[in-house]
DNA sequence: CCTCATGATGAGGTAACCTCAGCATTACCC
DNA sequence: GGGTAATGCTGAGGTTACCTCATCATGAGG
């Protein structure tokens, strides 16, 4: 039984993202943090300390859900929140040094998922699968 | 501010995911359906009446998650129980009238919105695109 | 027939989002 | 420079889409 239920492109296209999104989950484990605030510390080591509500607009959501995002992290001890000094109502959420090491270890670890993933692929497909996705995103 | 945190060939992938996925949900508002009750829907248009366990398979998700979705279709009025004749223990969920009548409305919308989202692409990069994409789900 | 497996579902939980209201602070304008 | 509006964060509470575990009816095998 199960199986291969596919008509469209679109199809094909979310049962590789399922995939994808195990495996993602997968790699993440040994540090016990989700895949959103895997990607919130992704932002937060790559453009250095920002407002929660900066921190929301980079990853999509709502500023609201940013707190809580920054809430769980913070109680890992991965980023710390310390007042703004420019503006007495903000607050500035930075990596911890212990922030900053397991950011590199999750940067390290999903760059070679990605690279099992996608290393399936000769040189050539996943040139031509990028190029084509680019296209898609920014289109 | 804003923008395009891109790293990895996943990152571009997941950024072309999300559009897709706020494709579709508006494709899918005329009928007040879920995607997930789109799915099953559609599961249950090209295989005729199941078992609510047989319908999760189809749907990767636990069997007591599918008797939610069936209880959604359900008071939509698009599917019905009705008992399987073969195991008193077991429920048929089969599509309405309606249930037939909107699935058929959501295939061809969502036809219509994937020709749109991949219609960007010329029809040789989209059959690349297919191809690519049938060996990263099937490897 | 007695035990164990199976099918659906009630009860209750969780994660990741959301909106709305409230509080502090800052910015604007007359 | 004082009143009003905008901004930044967060508490409270809701939604959605999943989950597990327990329960109850039925089925299947010894």
């Amino acid at each position: 039984m199960s199986g291969s239920d596919e008509e469209s492109p679109a199809e094909t296209f979310w049962a590789v993202a399922r995939r994808l999104r195990h495996q993602t989950k997968r790699a993440l484990e040994p540090w016990e943090v989700s895949p959103g605030q895997a990607r919130a510390l992704g932002v937060l080591l790559r453009h250095g300390a920002l407002r929660p509500g900066t921190l929301a607009e980079h990853l999509h959501i709502a500023p609201r859900s940013a707190t809580e995002v920054v809430d769980g992290l913070q109680e890992r001890g991965l980023v710390e929140r310390r007042p703004d000094p420019g503006d007495r109502r903000a607050t500035l959420v930075a990596p911890t040094a212990e922030g900053e090491r397991v950011g590199a270890a999750i940067r390290a670890a999903r760059a070679t998922e990605a690279e099992r993933f996608f290393g399936a692929l000769d040189p050539g497909d996943r040139a031509e699968l990028t190029r084509i996705l680019r296209r898609l995103r920014d289109e």
